[in-house]
DNA sequence: ACCAAACCCGTACACATGCTACATTTTGCG
DNA sequence: CGCAAAATGTAGCATGTGTACGGGTTTGGT
């Protein structure tokens, strides 16, 4: 009898195993192409299994119901991928370079990333209904990061980097739009060009944010 | 006999009923609703009929298979909403008072009818994935809606509503990317000034476009 | 080395799906 | 009116779904 007078259970809980690990980011791994290409709602749980020779109650042993996989994908990919469709992390990027050097850097590496944009894209869209499991997360995700562009926007002003007369939240909103727009519209087709879509909103928007103006654009 | 030589069977073909019209479009809604909430593939023809206290097997009726129901379905919510997600066809409009205020207008009115905006928004995403039955047709409409949108640029130039230095490619693919982007954030969190928004987008990228500057936005 | 927990699997259940016969009623032209 | 086509309905099929349960195997702390 270790615990003497508690009604607590004497239960042993251990840890997950060493390999766990990288089966759990297997799995996320799985479930991120499938639920890029199916949606939420369209991929199952078999689909990701058979994708790894794996079993079906594997996957639900380690994240216990199909949601709450869905929701480790999300912040996994929010993570990673931190782009257009409500993802910011960059901060500290942001701080250093300024947001459109920034941003525009961000834009060209996650052109390789199609599956998890595609992911953020669908899951944004499908999760706009109220109903949708993942809604509240994506409406918390969206404040959050037009919020933290705001502010990123707001410290370059202070900088000096872009004029004391913008509206940050204003430009955030916007950025964001034509970022998600622009990629969702490279998703579909991808001869579109979004890196002369996002340079052309800040030559736009915020014409001394950018290094050099090569603005041949317009 | 009325055809005499040829093998032809003489069927007898009927057209529809008169009041079959009006199920066709009762489905149609129906339809518009459940995938604007749940998708394509999370929509089922079940949810329809139900909703229409309907059999299922009339509604396969007028239209042959789900897909099919869904072109139908896309093909009527981008004639009448026309709008951002690729669906323009008020070209009449952009020709009389220009690009800039026939899309002002369009944005104020399409706030009224959130499930054809979120349908397309939903199936927009869904279809970027080359493996989608409806990737093809949103391809296409992403396409012809671009170039004609550059074409009505194009036309405001000659006209001298907007500069000629400005590049009606460009701007088309722009502004259907900020309005997509807008409508994401709206559908997910309706408290977004979407009018704001795209003010501000003429206002940055051409501010000759408005008919009066109330260009107090930034 | 022991043993309980973590892991993995096969099976099964209750339900939902798109679609297909087949039967029945309703409609509208001849 | 009559009759065939259109419209609607009932039942069912084959398949796929998320989740629950029980029994194995592996792991790692004691």
């Amino acid at each position: 009898m270790v615990c003497t007078v508690t009604t607590a259970k004497p239960v042993r809980v251990r840890g997950p195993y060493a390999k766990s690990a990288q089966r759990w980011t297997e799995i996320l791994e799985a479930a991120t192409t499938v639920f890029a290409t199916h949606g939420y709602r369209g991929g199952s749980l078999r689909d990701i299994s058979r994708q790894l020779n794996l079993s079906l109650t594997s996957i639900v042993h380690h994240f216990g119901t199909k949601y709450e996989l869905l929701e480790a994908v999300l912040e996994r990919a929010d993570k990673t991928v931190g782009t257009g469709f409500a993802a910011f992390d960059f901060e500290a990027d942001c701080a250093e370079r300024g947001v459109a050097v920034a941003t525009m850097e961000r834009v060209r590496t996650n052109l390789e990333r199609p599956e998890l944009l595609r992911l953020l894209a669908i899951l944004a869209a499908e999760s706009s209904a109220p109903e949708h499991p993942a809604h509240g997360w994506f409406v918390n995700r969206y404040r959050s990061k037009r919020a933290a562009l705001a502010e990123a926007f707001a410290f370059d002003q202070a900088k000096g980097r872009i004029d004391a007369v913008r509206d940050p939240e204003l430009l955030s909103g916007s950025l964001i739009a034509t970022w998600d727009g622009l990629q969702l519209q490279w998703l579909i087709d991808p001869s579109t060009d979004m890196e002369r879509g996002m340079r052309a909103f800040f030559e736009w928007a915020i014409p001394e944010a950018l290094p050099r103006g090569d603005e041949a654009t317009s």
